[in-house]
DNA sequence: TATGTTATGTTATATTGTATCATTCGTCAG
DNA sequence: CTGACGAATGATACAATATAACATAACATA
């Protein structure tokens, strides 16, 4: 049980601390909203923490099943109004090729996720990485092309499941 | 009116000669349906037709509004199926960022797309660039990932519609 | 022609996402 | 403190996207 650090490798593995995964995300997001001037409400946090429960993107409607439970009249609009204002704050990412919701590892910095997505444990790693967004930046200057928000979302194998014989 | 040639520039202007795109895209189908004997029915046929009517993603109901002026009988089905055939086979591809379907510019060859999508004006270029493989392949390397299905989907402005001033 | 396979028709329903208006909550001027 | 305003949430209805399941038709070929 460790607490992941900064530079923690992309795909973290069983055994972490994910409550400290939790308690950062929560704290950065409470230091973002303030340094905005957007408020942290109560019902954001809880569906930030729901996004974090893990390190597997979330349907819009698991989330609302989990609320469902603790507060009366949760409705779609509860959630997709929550899930906007967290995308624009940059402290949730939608991963477009599953129409779900995962928790950002790196908010504060604008910037379009790069994700490994496995497959078969359905886990999410943000990467980040400079180099794939300079070879974009070059193939779309190449191509007259001004670059706004990038989705990159790469399905495979993590090295767990793929430790595990494919999953 | 000129026919785009193979080394075609990501974005084509408004007056390249459409029809031998369209065209073009029938004939692969055709090839890669015969290489690897599968049906292009009429159905298949028409719905790339519809898929290729131009350089922007459609929707299947867009699609499926063009069917059911010409079959009767043409339900959500009959386009889904049609458009996971074509997909499988490499001569269409899915925008997971707005749930829509464009012609591949290079069917045969079997690849996750790579697209540049233009905010204003809705179109979509199929790039395809060695480098941002390359550099995803370097990425997922170090982190143990196993590429899959890549899908790179860069929203932004197309050089017509930075030329007509941010549209 | 009989037979198995592939493709399409048909109905119903599941899943994902928004529009709209009402109500409540937080903030701050007076 | 209070009223007024804007931001946030509650509540209802519905739109858009996608699939399940089963029936029928078309195609290939023995």
């Amino acid at each position: 049980m460790t607490t992941p650090p900064a530079d923690a490798p992309a795909f973290l593995d069983a055994g972490h601390d994910h409550r400290g995964c939790v308690e950062r995300a929560l704290e950065m997001a409470a230091a973002v909203c303030r340094s905005q001037g957007s408020r942290l409400t109560a019902l954001r946090r809880r569906v930030l923490e729901v996004v974090w429960s893990g390190h597997r993107p979330l349907g819009a409607y698991d989330i609302l099943d989990v609320l469902r439970r603790e507060r009366r009249g949760a409705a779609p609009p509860t959630v997709y109004r929550t899930l906007d204002f967290l995308v624009q704050h940059g402290l949730v990412h939608r991963i477009e090729s599953r129409n779900s919701f995962v928790g950002c590892r790196a908010p504060g910095r604008p910037h379009g996720g790069q994700f490994l997505i496995c497959r078969s444990c359905g886990s999410a790693a943000e990467i980040d990485d400079r180099r794939i967004d300079d070879a974009i930046a070059e193939s779309a200057a190449e191509a007259g092309f001004a670059v706004g928000r990038p989705t990159i979302e790469i399905e495979g194998l993590c090295p767990h499941c793929r430790a595990a014989d494919g999953g």
